[in-house]
DNA sequence: AAAGCTATTACCAAATTCGGTAGTTGTTTG
DNA sequence: CAAACAACTACCGAATTTGGTAATAGCTTT
């Protein structure tokens, strides 16, 4: 058949002719698509229907950011490679989390583009080197701290200060543990006491920014 | 010269065997170091001086991720390149946290391990596709949400929520702020109304689960 | 068996928060 | 200019939180 179906978009006539080349040249690839903004993606989508979507971020009224957001909204399996001339932390981050599958920079040859198609549309996320490495720097700058800062909570703590965190208060906490009013209290002076702090807005700063909850 | 130059830490011998042989066939790549556990490892490194380690997760005594956070404290810019079976969650996110560089699969030809190796070497941050597509899945669940939701606070009132958030009470903050208790009042509500809660701790928790603060 | 820890309940008094209502002042916007 | 909004102040009553002290029961460790 046509292979794995593309549909461009960028703002770059001579660039989408040229991808529009490469892929028609080879029997893997087709093109079944080749927009120049983003204004009419859904209908664009719909009509070409594609396999994968390769993005662009600059361009007039709806950037490509922008145009992954509403892609994933009303196509949430499709695929879609960012291709373009950012390289900085902000791009790069925004696409992905608007649900980019890979992101490339367009001084990436030919065959290293195909192959990045090709690796989206089977689940893999392709990225340059400078972009993966980027974004696992990132990636293990906000992963979860290990919770070496246990403060020693029992579990029992550790239970009212979740329910805490949830913006219940004691009252409400005594109800749902099924135990008094007083009780609830006393585990709190626990938790105040272990955490030095001294009222619930600490507690509850402290247990979200130590990663203790939520 | 020698090119890179490679140790390993990987307790199946034979596997060790094969990668040293594979490397010193080439030109680009040399074997400085083959070790089968990481027991000594600042000594080994300490003595092979390796451009890039290639380490397994599965050893006895010390597992390879351990491994990492040992080299990682000792050789800061030593380049780790993770080559192991395992591909669930667990192992790569704290192999990744733990400081490694690339995290590939055993399953992976030859030519990809060289690859790998060189990219690692390079600034790169190699991985199997899967891997990659696990990362990316992650790392956009746990990037930081938009700040679409700002909540139309006015400054005033992002004012006064950051105090909140630090764990200071009303009376606090309108000393700090120089105003009147009751101002303070008249601003928690509106911050109450546009956050949608009704007490400080869903408030406070809200806007650091939010990244309003903190 | 004694000591230590966790979970539980209880009461008192002071401090703080919450929801509602109401008003002044100054700035911005249609 | 009128309307809207932000910042500010004020008071009331009810609900909630906080610090202190005290006690019982079960379980684990020494």
């Amino acid at each position: 058949m046509n292979g794995i179906k593309v549909a461009i978009f960028d703002d770059n006539d001579s660039l989408r002719d040229s991808i529009a080349m490469l892929l028609s040249d080879t029997k893997d690839f087709s093109i079944c698509g080749s927009y120049a903004h983003c204004l009419h993606v859904t209908n664009d989508i719909n009509k070409c229907n594609p396999d994968v979507v390769v993005m662009d971020i600059d361009m007039p009224g709806i950037n490509g950011i922008e145009g992954v957001k509403i892609i994933r909204e009303k196509f949430p399996y499709l695929q879609i490679l960012m291709f373009t001339v950012f390289d900085n932390d902000e791009k790069v981050f925004a696409a992905i989390k608007a649900g980019a599958g890979g992101y490339i920079l367009k001084n990436a040859s030919s065959q290293q583009l195909l192959a990045a198609i090709s690796e989206v549309y089977n689940g893999g996320a392709p990225m340059t080197p400078g972009i993966a490495r980027k974004v696992l720097q990132q990636f293990k700058n906000i992963l979860p701290e290990e919770t070496k800062d246990n403060y020693d909570l029992s579990h029992r703590e550790k239970e009212v200060l979740g329910l805490l965190v949830d913006g219940l208060s004691y009252k409400m906490i005594a109800s749902k543990l099924e135990i008094t009013y007083d009780t609830v209290r006393a585990h709190m002076k626990k938790i105040y006491e272990k955490l030095h702090v001294s009222s619930m807005t600490e507690a509850v700063a402290k247990a979200i920014n130590r990663k203790l909850f939520s």
